[in-house]
RNA sequence: GCCGAGGUGGCAGAAUGGUUAAUGCGACGGACUGCAGAUCCGUUUCCUGGGGGUUCGAUUCCCUCCCUCGGCUCCA
């Protein structure tokens, strides 16, 4: 296992990674409520922990990764209302669209997605176990809430003190609470809401205490690592540690605290409750997957970036483009060919350093995960093979393998150079040619017209032609 | 008000108690090309919010001020 180091927030410290039971480590991270579609912002924190993981795993690590999806709360009933629809079908469908948009992404290092209302029984248990231990009171209309003020430590997380805060800043007091701060983790049920009979009468689980009764049965009591965005800091995840350590008595309920930074845009956090959000499966759409991973790794994690439509992924297409295409032609050279392809070894020298420059991005790695500084070598590497680009042709497979070895590493870790399908399979792949040689002998007797002719009439079956200068290479066209 | 994270070139965005502060985008110039496109090469010397302090040396550490963003019981 490879040391790794990564900032903790609980204590503001970049700490030596070591796990509760090496190799296995616990990941948790709080996933979303799918109410509505999910954007930009989302993809980040999820990209992000799948490098993550993708990373441990490669250094020896047995990581299992448990992502939530917290499918019932206020906004799921408001929005189901308003369509009058059933919240929890609701749910389904928008977390299955952002599956399939985690998919598209290549964020496929989840283990497992546990839904909340799988786990009302269990949840049922801790409010119970809480009330039993005096952190938590039964209000009159049968909704249980934790009282905070029994828990001292509520707040080491976040730095807040409790008497600092300003109650109804931006949420409404709820008027059953005895004091502000308190939060509630059985609600009472209104009529026509999805509801699970209770000691204290029909209700439904609270937010917080889902995390840590699925991160409990899953995970355990105490586990390794647990991420999310930072605006969870407060009071999400404080609530989680108050209840976990309040209802198991064991604590830390989590060793490493992982916090990714926010996306914003027009200068304001990217957010569905002020609407200006962009949406994920758009992006996707319009840009492909691995420019959107480029764009998320292409920052280190932990800072804000700023989001601006029309420029942002604009800019990471044309950087990503560049960096990516001395892998693009030797994964074209190798399909063509297999990896068993003849040609000419490569230098001694240039393989060592395409070694030399994977130990060293492992390692720029480990060190809080600074995808960036990793993404700055690599373009280093690009530049020095795509002086060579024009030879490469006259490698064999060993050597391509060779010279591919940190795009092959980056496609391990950070999840970028995945080729997505061959454009070079079925009829395209037999006709295409065939055309370009009859293309190439009008343009060697000078009849430049035919050869336009069929160059204009390929780029109207979406297919580009672009002349080097010692060859003519084809792709099909952008989606855009 | 309180808590937290920040302020680096035209833009995005790393790093570091010490030679030219990474990398990319953009811009400009050139190469290649029948043309188009793509690609390549070069240039972009004057970039670390203001003020103090510690130090031989501060962008980095400390204090203070200003500004931005996030949180204050909806949130990735």
């Amino acid at each position: 296992m490879r040391r790794v180091s990564l900032y903790d927030s609980m204590t503001r410290a970049t700490r030596g990674f070591a796990p509760i039971s090496p190799p296995r480590v616990g990941l948790y991270v709080c996933g979303l409520t799918p109410y509505a579609p999910a954007h930009v912002g989302h993809g980040r924190t999820f990209v992000i922990f799948d490098m993550v993981a993708r990373a441990l795993r490669r250094w020896g690590y047995r990581v299992f990764y448990v992502q939530n999806v917290t499918n019932l709360d206020d906004k799921l009933i408001a929005r189901a209302a308003e369509a009058d629809d059933d919240p929890l079908a609701l749910a389904e469908r928008h977390f299955l669209d952002f599956r399939r948009s985690m998919e598209r992404l290549g964020v496929r290092s989840v283990n497992y997605y546990p839904f909340a209302t799988d786990y009302v029984p269990e949840i049922l248990d801790q409010v119970r176990a809480l009330v039993d231990r005096g952190f938590a009171y039964v209000a009159s209309d049968g909704s249980v809430y934790f009282e905070v003020a029994k828990f001292p430590r509520y707040g080491a997380l976040s730095g807040q003190k409790v008497t600092a805060l300003q109650p109804g800043a931006r949420v409404e007091v709820d008027p059953r609470k005895r004091s502000p701060e308190d939060f509630v983790i059985w609600k009472a049920a209104t009529p026509g809401e999805p509801s699970w009979e209770s000691p204290w009468g029909p209700g439904r689980p609270g937010w917080h205490v889902e995390d840590t009764v699925m991160t409990g049965k899953l995970l355990g009591a105490r586990y390794d690592l647990h991420g999310a965005g930072l605006d969870l800091i407060f009071p999400h995840h404080e609530a989680e540690i108050a209840l976990s350590e309040a209802a198991t008595g064991l604590a830390p309920m989590v060793n490493y605290w992982m916090h990714t930074g926010l996306v914003s845009m027009t200068g304001e956090k990217m957010s569905k409750s002020i609407g200006n959000v962009s949406s994920l499966e758009q992006a996707i759409d319009d840009f492909g997957p691995a420019v959107l991973r480029f764009y998320y790794l292409n920052a280190h994690y932990r800072s804000a970036v700023d989001f601006v439509p029309g420029k942002s992924l604009e800019e990471c297409r044309e950087a990503y483009a560049r960096l990516a295409l001395p892998a693009t032609r030797i994964a074209e050279l190798l399909e063509r060919d297999g990896p068993d392809r003849a040609g000419d070894p490569v230098p001694a020298e240039l393989a060592d350093a395409a070694g030399e420059l994977v130990e060293q991005l492992d390692s720029t790695l480990a060190e809080d995960f600074n995808s960036r500084e990793a993404i700055a070598a690599l373009f280093g590497w690009t530049r020095r093979l795509t002086e060579l680009v024009p030879q490469l042709e006259h490698l064999d497979g060993a050597g391509l393998a060779q010279l591919d070895a940190p795009y092959a590493w980056a496609r391990e870790t950070l999840g970028l150079f995945e080729r997505e399908g061959s454009t070079r399979t079925g009829a395209w792949a037999r006709v295409v040619p065939l055309l370009l040689d009859a293309r190439a002998r009008a343009r060697s007797r000078g009849d430049f017209a035919e050869a336009d002719r069929i160059r204009e009439e390929l780029r109207a079956l979406g297919i580009v032609v672009e002349d080097s200068s010692g060859s003519t290479r084809w792709r099909f066209a952008d989606p855009s």
